[in-house]
RNA sequence: GCUGGGUUCGUAUAACGGUUAGUACUCAAGAUUCUCAAUCUUGCAAUAGGAGUUCGAUUCUCCUACCCAGUACCA
């Protein structure tokens, strides 16, 4: 049987849509397209109790950050479609507004025989479960507590007739069959059994809104929209077989999708699956985007926190899944192309912080030197940095720029002047951010010096050498390249038989505030003469000599 | 408790029933460097336990242990 590939990610909007989410979203999309076929999005918010305004817009935002784009359910302004087109006939796409859709499903499976109404009270159902559990049993709705229950199975016809009539408080319930084994295929954990004693009589519908559960309102929808794989996570595993049994009583079983049930995503350290605390206790994301909360408490994001979208997408694609050889880095095109069901992993998967970081490494890695410039800047100016693109209108602003394109006096410099910036400090930086911890003096003089390397480095007969050095710099007339000052500087102090470890740290010392860092040559090289020599007066005012 | 799912170095994972059980991250040491980082090299480190099937089990079966999920008029 031809069909085409439709999956779903089915997200309910009650709250910000969790990293572990976006994976399941990840792989939906990923066998979507690897297939040819379609990728939708569906928003299942028929719990208003539970509705978090703003959810349903982070999700969609989130997914669109990762390029995880629907083809149907959400437009091109990145809002839920509401109303059928030619590309969304299926509109609309939020399970609030499908709500005249579910009811008549429910009642036709009443009429089959395949559910019941049922009157119980929340009071009386919360009273049946506390006595249970008071004689250490667990109240089941099932098929032998349903005949002791006030339903459509035991009342007499009359009093079922009139309390639909005049109550508001009743629900359908699935009447599921005893001592049936159901016989259920996974595409990632293959062959499961089990036996309906073992299940409940699960609530379908509600009158009290007139909105389904999440059972009949996810089967219907999957049916309407003619889904062809679920994808989903483990925690809807238990509800499979409920879910097959729905097909049958639909007569839906030649179309039912196939099932693939994704395992979840752990705490990096202990036992237990991945929660928004442990992001917060332990000092990572959980979400992608940045989250506020209707109290103003913030999450953290991926986005926010520094990461480049491509490489929390290859990291989340990564935990739980292989391409079957040792590749690791892949591209959203490379994935789609790599996936496949069969090697994603059953187990849970502990998230790794220290593998999210190394990722996104490697794609900075990866970036231009002008892109890594262009990300840069907004950085720089919050610093009070100026970037100009064209040097000469800065000229007439007053500015004067070294021969590396930088004016330190009045912190203007050079678009290329930040990319050769960039350029050779990359491979010391994880995230963009990192580029002002690790070359912010290339910009702008130490504010401060590290005591330690005080301690250790500024002594009087360093001080002395260092100065000499400086005077070296000063009177300089070679080529002003980092290979040419760098040179110069080291013949010098070995023909004199300086220990070079110790000038060069105290002269780092006072031109970067630390004696660890960038190479000296690379420094004096980009601030020039004039700044080097004021730097070096600053550190023996400051620091004495 | 019950039902279902799961279990390879600390973590993510690889290994037609036949390998010295591989790779990456982390960590450690060495090389390199004026320092730090990066880089390169080397190293540490695993089949949960027990039966069975088999010439041979990480791989198949069963039992035990442990972990996870579900057990709602939530999804």
């Amino acid at each position: 049987m031809e069909r085409r590939t439709r999956v779903r990610f089915a997200p309910s909007p009650t709250g910000p849509l969790h990293m572990g989410g976006v994976r399941t979203a990840l792989y939906n999309y990923l066998y979507a397209k690897q297939n040819g076929g379609d990728f939708i999005i569906r928003i299942e918010d028929t719990d208003s109790n539970r509705f978090v305004p703003g959810a349903e817009e982070y999700i969609i935002e989130a997914l669109t950050w990762c390029g995880i784009i629907p083809d149907e359910g959400v437009d091109s302004n990145g809002m839920v479609v509401e109303t059928p087109s030619e590309r969304h006939p299926h509109a609309p796409y939020r399970q609030s507004q499908r709500k005249p859709i579910y009811r008549k499903y429910a009642e036709q499976l009443i009429e089959n025989g395949y559910a019941y109404y049922a009157f119980d009270s929340a009071e009386e159902l919360a009273e049946a479960r506390a006595k249970a559990e008071a004689s250490k049993d667990t109240f089941i709705y099932n098929q032998v507590s349903r005949m002791s229950m006030r339903n459509s199975l035991t009342l007499p016809k009359e009093e079922v007739d009139r309390l639909l009539e005049e109550t508001t408080d009743w629900t359908i319930r699935f009447k599921m069959p005893s001592d049936t084994v159901v016989k259920m295929d996974d595409l990632i954990r293959g062959h499961i059994e089990v036996n309906t004693d073992t299940l409940d009589d699960k609530v379908l519908w509600k009158r009290a809104d007139e909105l389904p559960t999440y059972h009949l309102a996810n089967i219907v929808d999957d049916h309407l929209m003619e889904i062809s794989e679920v994808i989903r996570g483990e925690e809807w595993l238990p509800s499979l077989p409920l879910h097959y049994m729905l097909y049958k009583a639909f007569g839906w079983e030649e179309t039912m999708p196939r099932f693939a049930h994704l395992s979840l995503l752990l705490k990096p350290i202990g036992n237990g699956k991945l929660s928004k605390r442990d992001g917060d206790k332990m000092g990572f994301p959980v979400f992608p985007l940045l989250w506020t909360n209707s109290e103003g408490e913030t999450s953290r994001g991926y986005r926010e926190d520094g990461y480049f979208p491509e490489a929390f997408v290859n990291m989340l694609a990564m935990l739980g899944w292989n391409p079957g050889d040792d590749r690791e880095m892949f591209t959203m095109d490379e994935l789609v192309e790599a996936f496949s069901l069969d090697k994603v992993q059953k187990a849970g998967a502990k998230f790794n912080p220290e593998k999210a970081k190394w990722y996104n490494r490697e794609y900075l890695r990866l970036k231009t030197d002008d892109e890594l410039a262009d990300l840069l800047v907004p950085t720089l100016e919050e610093h009070g940095i100026n970037v100009v693109d064209c040097p000469k209108c800065a000229l007439t602003a007053g500015a004067e720029f070294n021969v590396a394109g930088g004016d330190l006096q009045k912190h203007i410099f050079t678009r290329d002047y930040v990319k050769s910036v960039v350029s050779f400090t990359k491979e010391r930086a994880t995230f963009v951010a990192d580029f002002w911890d690790i070359a912010s003096y290339l910009f702008t003089a130490p504010k401060e010096y590290i005591q330690k390397d005080v301690d250790k480095f500024w002594k009087p007969e360093n001080v002395a050498l260092v100065m000499k050095v400086g005077d070296l710099i000063k009177a300089f007339d070679g080529d002003w390249t980092v290979e040419g000052v760098g040179t110069a500087i080291e013949e010098y102090i070995k023909s004199n038989e300086w220990p070079i470890g110790k000038v060069m740290n105290a002269f780092r010392l006072a031109l970067a505030g630390s004696a660890s860092g960038l190479g000296i040559a690379d420094i004096v090289y980009r601030i020039g003469k004039k700044e080097t020599r004021a730097r070096l007066e600053s550190a023996v005012s400051a620091l004495g000599n």
